[in-house]
DNA sequence: ACAGGTTACTCAAACGTTTTCGTGTTGAAA
DNA sequence: TTTCAACACGAAAACGTTTGAGTAACCTGT
């Protein structure tokens, strides 16, 4: 077992100071050709590869960026993540990952675990309850302190920082026009509290869209789930619940669900309920994830493009990160979305 | 904007030493009362943090772990990650992710550019690439350095390390007893090539099982799917696959497959040609992911408890980490499966 | 022969901690 | 008054690296 070797063990070794084996792995012209040769030859023998850790305590950065979003085991995020990979590793960086399980505190323990010298700069997602008790101490202490913060998807429009989003609204809008112009007439909305962001602006795109073609909105055909009702466990309440919605409103013919989960659910009541998609109920989703694609029918839905989300944080971040006049001007970079068409709609 | 403030500007600042400082915060009874409280008061004022950076540099470890898998936006590896992160988390680690998306190089890329001195040790799961190449000096290499290994489902047996596996072995026996007590007489394989270790130890438990019964194993009644049709992309080439083989032998009546997707594309088959499930046909899958729970029929499945994996990694690691003697003795942990019984078998 | 200029190095500080050892000041026992 | 703990603190090294400044030794031109 041979450890890591260091420049003071590769300058005791050949009888030079330590600067001089530094410089001669830098090439510097300052080193005779004959010590450069050596050095690197030694160098190389040994595997010499210079301490990271070392490196970031001297340049004040450690070339890391953290993560944190609510949770991992998760079609969206987890894209997300692979296209910050991507980037930072494309540009020299790594990636810490956190995760808050949609829990405020463990958000905050997070964050101060990175946010002392381990990373450079933050990418995240706020947690549920971060968005419910509205307490943004933590984001506002890290940014203060100097420590970049780039947000996506769910965003805090009180906070100051580089924020990467989809169209929400521009994604829902498209979904229901696409309803209409396949000749829904009756379309529902299965979507979230309000207080979730992205749900709140898809509510308003199915709004929206409904008015621009003179139609009458009807408060019945809006069911707000719970939020709860998403976890792992409890399908059957979600399932209930939407069927309840199913047999109130007997004339759906037109379903927009704000994510894959309830879209996939109203699938499965739907065929309980005899109802047939796309024929007499047409569905769209949003999160174009694995369940969309192996649906039978298969999903049609609004695709966020995760994988360009994190690929655009890590990007605006590290542009931030790189930059060296201080102009703090930060930007707010919308991910258009794509109606991805599949069996069922029309 | 107030920077981090360090030890060096308290101490200025209360005209003190750095190391009065210090030993204040750390509450040492070399230092008086007053000046415990005056430091103590003054840092909580502003904030003081250790610099984790300058921490990891003084005691030579990072209190990071460092994950390389093959692909995060998969069930399976997200899980294990919110796994580690879990155990990692609640030990005071943080978790630092690399993916080599199946690829050699990048695995060597991502080693390297943790392994000088960014993290204390590895959780990796190779990817297909290596395992191809049967290349692992990078492993070796690691491993020799003194840095701990732990290495989770895709494991090397040569390579002499901790590791965390499913017992693939058992979890195909029993899925394929499963069907065999349900009646099944021509139970199908869907499988990936041999050189994927996972894959080949199913096969040799579906098997064995059909042995334990006295049942002739039909070479025709196995699919070596060729694994690049795992991709997103070219799902249309592995469903005209599996209706082939459907078609060639039409009197199945069971069918094991190796891992989700070819479950659920089996399944996506066999209602395209019209075969019930499970009345003439029962499929059970591997991985309890999304799509087992949401497909309809809902899929029986083999459950690999991957989050269970996960945290035993972090455990194995940590433990080795915090141990004081250098006694190397690697544990190799085997993680049961589970059958979890749903609507695509009686 | 010597100022001035290269060349090829070494020194030392810095990044932010922790920790061992040293030291000056008290107060009390002898 | 001397002696010696006890007390409260400071100095410095160490972790591994980079880099500007300093310095010998040699060479060149006059």
């Amino acid at each position: 077992m041979k450890k890591k070797v260091t420049l003071k063990q590769i300058a005791k070794e050949l009888d030079v100071s330590i600067s001089t084996v530094s410089k001669a792995l830098k090439n510097s012209i300052e080193i005779s050709e004959d010590t450069r040769q050596k050095v690197q030859a030694f160098a190389k023998l040994y595997n010499y590869r210079p301490n990271n850790i070392a490196l970031s305590l001297k340049n004040r950065k450690t070339k890391t960026i953290g993560v944190i979003i609510p949770e991992i085991v998760h079609h969206f995020f987890s894209k997300v993540i692979s296209g910050i990979e991507k980037e930072a590793l494309s540009r020299g960086y790594n990636v810490i990952v956190g995760l808050s399980n949609e829990s405020f505190s463990n958000e905050v323990i997070n964050m101060e675990m990175l946010a002392n010298g381990s990373i450079d700069g933050f990418i995240l997602s706020v947690s549920k309850e971060t968005m419910l008790l509205q307490d943004y101490h933590h984001l506002t202490e890290t940014i203060n302190q100097g420590m970049p913060v780039v947000m996506f998807d769910r965003v805090i429009n009180e906070i100051n920082c580089d924020k990467v989003i989809v169209d929400d609204f521009e994604g829902a809008v498209k979904a229901t026009n696409k309803l209409i112009e396949n000749g829904c007439k009756k379309i529902g909305l299965i979507t979230t509290k309000d207080y979730i962001n992205v749900g709140k602006l898809r509510t308003q795109g199915y709004l929206k869209a409904l008015e621009d073609h003179d139609i009458f909105p009807e408060a019945d055909f809006i069911l707000k789930v719970d939020d709860e009702k998403l976890s792992e466990e409890n399908l059957e309440s979600l399932e209930k619940e939407i069927e309840s919605f199913f047999k109130a409103n007997k004339n759906l013919d037109g379903i927009v669900a704000v994510n894959e989960i309830y879209a996939i659910t109203a699938m499965k009541v739907a065929r309980k309920l005899k109802i047939k998609i796309p024929e007499s109920l047409q569905v769209i989703g949003f999160t174009d994830g694995v369940l969309s694609k192996h649906a039978v029918p298969s999903l049609t839905t609004v695709s966020q493009h995760a994988s360009q989300m994190g690929e655009k944080a890590a990007e605006l971040l590290i542009n931030n990160l790189e930059r060296e006049d201080e102009e703090e001007v930060y930007e707010t970079f919308t991910i258009q979305t794509d109606l991805i068409e599949r069996e069922s709609t029309k």
